[in-house]
DNA sequence: TCGTTTTATATGATATCGCATATTATATTT
DNA sequence: AAATATAATATGCGATATCATATAAAACGA
């Protein structure tokens, strides 16, 4: 009996669609390291789209709602909710547009960058620790692959 | 006037964390690539957690829910809900594990498996017109890595 | 074997998410 | 300038997701 035969009988079945396919590698990928650092953000207690705002804001303060919430990767009126509720904690401020009075836009806090800066040395330190526990050395080309492909189905769509 | 200096005057500013930050290049380009065949479910009738459910499936049915949650990348109880519906429109049936009673494994039913063919076969349609649209001629390089990225940072939790 | 602990799934309550649409402001057309 | 169309955000509501825990079966210990 052949080694593949083997294998299947063994209960370790045939290859699979799944297990190749991009969008699952990446989805899984994404889900198990992200979830690492999720952990650490809720012994913070900040929840996941909170991080996202706080980290966006960081890089680019004042965005409007619609910009923000593409960059945070969430729906629009989810993000209108999310930040109701950083506005209570007082983590950013709403502030509308001069020029154009629909756009609002979203200002951190004093105390909200200051969580922000905490949590992105929090976010780095972690990124060293999984690409040392990868032993990935080609990290760079990953992440230039992925921002190639990021870039390419913004623009695409 | 140096460049940079004119660059963050220009609104292009200064690079920023989350640009080059890994956790947010997979999860941006996981969300982005999805998000299109997520398209196609919707236009399909299926909702993502069915769709990763009858994937999973097709590559091994009759997984216990713990084990096809894992697998799913979706929470328990969540799972539990799904396979309500699912079963409900007679996707998959529920049978309980002869040797442990506590397990309920799951499996595809023939129409369940239909529709999984099926949607599979537009998966891989959509693949290949990802990957031609990005490019990439080293995506077998970046499938292994993804895939080294998740068995690590499986089986290290 | 009885009690305790662990494991697997289900359930219920709560919070989150997302769609459809309302509201308000700007742009465009006539 | 009025009417209409488009754009940005907010809101309501139903669906989804998650947490904590209940239930039930198996494994373990004394």
């Amino acid at each position: 009996m052949d080694a593949d035969l083997k294998e299947i009988e063994a209960h370790e079945k045939e290859p699979g669609f799944v297990d190749g396919y991009l969008l699952y590698l990446l989805a899984s990928a994404s889900h198990l390291a992200s979830g690492q650092f999720h952990e650490e953000l809720r012994g913070a207690g900040i929840r996941v789209p909170e991080w996202r705002v706080l980290a966006c804001l960081r890089d680019d303060d004042g965005q409007m709602v619609t910009q923000l919430a593409r960059f945070a990767l969430m729906e629009q009126s989810h993000l209108t909710k999310t930040i109701d509720q950083m506005t209570e904690r007082g983590l950013v401020t709403r502030r509308s547009d001069e020029v154009d009075r629909r756009r609002v836009r979203i200002f951190l806090s004093d105390k909200g960058r200051e969580l922000a800066n905490g949590l992105v040395s929090q976010a780095k330190a972690h990124e060293d620790r999984l690409v040392r526990q990868l032993g990935a050395s080609d990290i760079a080309q990953i992440k230039s692959f992925l921002s190639h492909m990021v870039e390419t189905l913004e623009n695409n769509e």
